[in-house]
DNA sequence: GTCCGGTATGCTAGCGCTGTCATTGATGAT
DNA sequence: ATCATCAATGACAGCGCTAGCATACCGGAC
């Protein structure tokens, strides 16, 4: 007797898995695809049914499984986005600049962090490019070329940003780190500083601005200006103060560490009084530049506008490739 | 003649898609699931073997597809991670923290930005729980009961951090944001101060200082204290103090926002000197916080050891489930 | 009545991997 | 010689979805 093995209809078993599409489906009384029209475009879906579908999915608390449906469509919605760390306001910002742009369009950001080693760079270019984004965001270029052609491969929108190479692999935005140097090595030059020094990270964008500082002021006729490489936070930066005795005017590559150094300027001894004695000029303008005393000269880039460009850039594959958003240099009373 | 229809052999085409295991294991003379191991696990695949596919692998520059091995192994190797916002170095720490340990583990990291709005933590968490994360790391408790009951249907390890609710819905991992208040406010009370003011946001953790802040303030004979809700960062601080001018004692929820409150003071007129007139203490300890003038007093919240603590909890599903980090109040000379 | 175009829905085949079993041959124990 | 064991490899099905086409039905034009 058939009857005899059926099954007593038990109460849903406590779902070990997810429900799926066709569980969905299978409640509502409907195939499939029609479930899946229901979520990607509801327009296409006769009212009755799509009321029918969506209670269903409530019913079940039906999540999209993405990772299916991006193999099945070969479009992951997801976005590659590559700094060298979080924890450094700068790229933070730039990295809102571009979630914000990204997030309300339905993508998700990946992200990763190389902590300024190759190594690591190309290690989380793999692990970004497994799943497979439909573009990619990284702060400055590759470190080596195994990187780049990872980045050529795949014909997604690569975009370089904080620097502005020559021949990006795909797009850049960013301004001229080089001229930012230059800049604020004029400057200390017209203001009558004699002695300029250089404290920074030894990235390849750092290294241009250093470049720029001391070709310019030893064009102006000073003498070679003195570089330190250091960790890139204000602890570092006040240590530096007792390294420099002489210098009158330094340009540190971030305001961290320009904060720093104002707060080793005034506990130094013998005195030494900002902008009197010393010049101090930092680059990135946080905020908190502003507040300190003196308030900080600083080169100012905006590290959001750099993340929403760089959205742009993503987005329109087609248009615009290279985008100089500037600095301005913006001299407050340290210098 | 089946000859006839023979096609001659053509370069291999420009590769309008990426290279998959199936086209490596025909280079390789090997299966797809051998290819599969060589990736996964090398030691299971004879030396010879392993040579002839990672030559395969590296010649058509092979970067295998996670969505799909994700799909079929059900493991995304990924991690959901929502903040209210990355441009926040508290929470860049924090980020960090849990990326250090878990990209080192093979993990990738999907960022969401919540902007300290229920529905986009809504909208967002869907879309990372749809991206099928092994475990989801979040600032502070989700907002809304839907979003509580999405984190708790798929059963993966979810850690709430930067508080410690009751019964978080799977692990915790922060300190007592009231105790915090509580304890500002006693070492106001104890070195004498008398009409304390609290500024801040209004997000659950902030307001459960202002709460610690102000039931201590009452309970040692205090008026009590006035509440400013702020944007948090320093510029709204600095504008504050306007608002501001007969508080001898002021707790910042933040140290961005104190450091502003110390640049406002600076410049008030009347002179209100710190900490002889006016006490202000910040909460989080920002590296730069030691480096204004005066230094400034705070609440010590290691942010980076949250996100390791964090990155423990959702590896050891079966381990401790709520970690009081605690807090140190740091007093320097701002109060 | 026939045909047309449009709307609503469904079927089928795969996306690129991995889990689960088979299969093969070599090795050592008996 | 026989059998169990192990290392190395492979066949096959299927993860949960979507693209692409097919089907069914409707009302209106002819």
């Amino acid at each position: 007797m058939e009857a005899a093995t059926e099954q007593i209809e038990a109460e849903p078993a406590p779902a070990r898995t997810s429900p799926t599409l066709a569980l969905v489906a299978e409640r509502a009384g409907v195939s499939a695809i029609t479930v899946s029209r229901v979520i990607r475009t509801p327009g296409k879906v006769a009212e009755p049914t799509r009321r029918r579908v969506e209670a269903a999915m409530q019913s079940l608390g039906y999540v999209p499984n993405l990772l299916a449906g991006s193999l099945a469509s070969a479009r992951s919605q997801a976005i590659g986005v590559l700094v060298p760390t979080i924890a450094n306001a700068i790229f933070a910002d730039t990295v809102q600049g571009l979630s914000d742009v990204m997030e309300a369009l339905g993508y998700a950001v990946m992200l990763a962090q190389s902590r300024y080693d190759p190594a690591q760079e190309e290690r989380m270019l793999v692990a970004l490019l497994a799943r497979r984004p439909e573009a990619v965001m990284m702060v400055g270029s590759p470190a080596t070329e195994r990187g780049a052609e990872m980045l050529r491969r795949p014909r997604i929108p690569v975009v370089e940003t904080w620097e502005l190479p020559e021949h990006p692999i795909d797009a850049a935005v960013g301004f001229d780190n080089r001229a930012a140097g230059v800049a604020v090595a004029r400057h200390f030059a017209a203001t009558g500083r004699q002695l300029l020094a250089y404290v920074g990270g030894n990235d390849p964008r750092a290294t241009r601005r250093w470049e720029g500082f001391r070709d310019e002021a030893i064009a102006s006729g000073l003498a070679a200006p003195e570089r330190l490489v250091l960790e890139r936070n204000a602890t570092a930066g006040q240590a530096a103060i007792a390294t420099l005795p002489d210098a009158d005017a330094i340009f540190a590559s971030n305001d961290a560490l320009a904060i720093g150094l104002l707060a080793g300027l005034r506990v130094a001894r013998p005195r030494r009084r900002v902008p009197q004695d010393v010049a101090v000029v930092g680059l990135g303008d946080l905020e908190l530049g502003r507040f300190a005393p003196p308030p900080l000269s600083t080169v100012r880039i905006d590290g959001a506008a750099i993340g929403r460009a760089a959205a742009r850039l993503m987005l329109d594959p087609g248009g615009e490739r290279r985008v100089d958003l500037g600095f301005e240099l913006v001299i407050r009373e340290s210098g």
